[in-house]
DNA sequence: AATATTTACGCAATCCATTGCGTAGAAGTC
DNA sequence: GACTTCTACGCAATGGATTGCGTAAATATT
């Protein structure tokens, strides 16, 4: 029952004339008379025409849009990089086709094939943790179609990256706490999968050296992002002989998991264990203690990653050099790492 | 630098038959002989060819793309309403283009005619509070495109909707407040134009009404859902002679914003002055003291969504009789609302 | 007056897959 | 031998917009 769309063919019957001379009064061509330009714009713009995009994409291979998959958006992170990537394509004129992975392997290969084929200008991708193999991603490049990393990428995959700054993030995080006087730092890394896990755990690593802490394997725990592995992680930590009395986590969602563990076990925070966690939520700053986090340049991730795209269209050679931008974090000091006492007196250090 | 995609016309040049052969050979269609199909299909699965989805869409007038219209989805229930959009499109073979309209009615009306123009089937969307005209939706439903509302409505458009039961979610609450010992609950209501901030208020007024409470004018002020306006709102409520003493907010993003406010005066949640908020953030569990809420299922209203679009698709006179499902919502009683002493004692009642 | 140039338009191919129709040759029927 | 039927394929149109090329007619040039 759907109305058939409006098109040349009906303007060129109405006015008795042909397909082409419509398309060529409508794009102001020199070859047309000024008197058939004017009757065939007056008809178009009294018939509201609009060329079907459907038949330019077939005729240009262009779709003006972009591809986007990432693992889930329940959480704010990846929520508030939609929100930058659909301002900025929807800004150059640009749809988004947006696409979960669920981290899931079989998942994301499944949904990037699908877009892959010729519905899209390019893709932007946050990989899932299970993607290790990467041959649905080869596979873009290799036809020379725009990819963007997000958050994540894969090491071989030649392709543009756009980052937060993982690894200043955790080293301000974990020297903010040896700063505030923690001697036992701890890190619920992510899984080792996922290629923002590591610069987190080399900026703690690094933070600790510079600061002559000696590293403790025992303090690194990994965590797979499953709620059940975030409560292993942390009744490990809290079981130990000797207790760490900080704790860096690699999300919010794993902080805001095992925080209540470290409550019920009786232990204080931010007095006997301080917390950060890379997180965004604003809603952070109404959990009891608030949380001190490393907060991700999220919407410009998003926003960024657009741009990458849109220049790599524009440039017919770009592919051939793929660029990383690395966005900065910011520390934010909350409660749960510092007293608020000693925060209102102004604790706040560089 | 794009490879050109892989046609019939390639594989019918190799072979050195025609176009339609291989078209047909690849259909199975009875017309061609057991040699050439299995020519065919063996070169098509060695070079591995998919039609053109793009000449398919404009030959079928069928793009296997659902559009989806949001004001956000920084805040927790879009994002989850998108997640159960995605898995019901995704189950179904559809995609999904995602737009935002950040409550503007301007931007609305732009991605809503975008993607009108022929890229899609139909489209989910959940209005703006700005939206009080609606061409641009009518002309979705003249076109006989399905068309589904999602948890917000325009009363005037006659197409499907899928809603939480926000009356009976609002009345569950203020009950609950009632039976907990309040006698003055305050309303921060949503802004008048959106569809679902009158039963959430109706709700409010009816829970009273049963337990033969008198509406207070005075204790019913309406937000415009900026941060600006939820202070006002509260300043009103918390500047009365008679204070309140319990508040159901129109969203979480209002509570969040208020009970600061609250705590600021020196007035105490909840044994001065009660919350309930509607919201679903996991998070909530972690904010002191925890909100009580009632929670929207957002998730299956993304997925319904999708299911109504399908039947609608299926079924050439649906758009003729909308549908309205309006899916239950559930009271989670938290701290906010009864103190934690009192929650633990199992006051909790039906 | 004869040729060159400009004006103003239409034809047909292009992008790609699908499908109604036509047609060749082979096989079968009376 | 003349007819129908079946097999196996190709042609061309379809969907919609664009564009190179061709071609009338109307001016301009010499």
């Amino acid at each position: 029952m759907l109305y058939r769309q409006l098109t040349l063919k009906d303007i060129a019957k109405e006015l008795n004339t042909s397909v082409s001379t419509v398309s060529r009064a409508l794009k102001d061509h020199h070859s047309i008379s000024p008197e058939m330009k004017k009757k065939v714009n007056d008809l178009a713009s009294r018939w509201d025409y609009h060329p079907n995009p459907t038949a330019l994409s077939l005729l240009k291979n262009k779709h003006y849009t972009i591809g986007v998959v990432v693992p889930e958006i329940a959480q704010n992170y990846f929520s508030i990089v939609m929100e930058g990537i659909e301002d900025a394509a929807n800004q150059a004129g640009y749809h988004v086709m947006f696409c979960l992975s669920k981290e899931i392997l079989q998942r994301e290969i499944n949904v990037v094939n699908t877009l892959l084929n010729n519905r899209i200008d390019g893709l932007i991708i946050a990989p899932s943790k299970e993607t290790v193999s990467h041959e649905h991603l080869d596979c873009i490049v290799n036809r020379g179609m725009p990819l963007i990393f997000i958050d994540r990428y894969c090491e071989a995959v030649p392709a543009s990256r756009v980052l937060g700054d993982d690894y200043n993030g955790s080293f301000s995080a974990v020297e903010h706490l040896i700063l505030t006087g923690r001697k036992r730092i701890a890190h619920i890394a992510g899984p080792e999968t996922l290629s923002n896990s590591n610069p987190r755990l080399s900026g703690y690593l690094d933070a600790l050296k510079k600061h002559r802490i000696p590293a403790d394997k025992e303090l690194i725990v990994h965590c797979d992002l499953t709620q059940a592995s975030a409560i292993d992680c942390i009744n490990r930590l809290i079981g130990l002989k000797k207790l760490p009395d900080g704790i860096l986590t690699y999300n919010s969602s794993i902080a805001f998991q095992v925080m209540p563990v470290v409550k019920e076990k009786g232990l204080k925070i931010p007095e006997q264990i301080a917390f950060v966690g890379f997180a965004n939520e604003p809603i952070i700053s109404y959990i009891e203690p608030q949380l001190t986090t490393v907060i991700q340049p999220a919407y410009d991730i998003g926003w960024e990653a657009v741009n990458l795209f849109l220049d790599q269209q524009a440039d017919e050679d770009y592919a051939a050099t793929p660029k990383t931008k690395i966005l900065p974090t910011q520390l934010v000091i909350r409660g749960s790492s510092v007293k608020s006492s000693a925060l209102h007196a102004g604790l706040r250090h560089a």
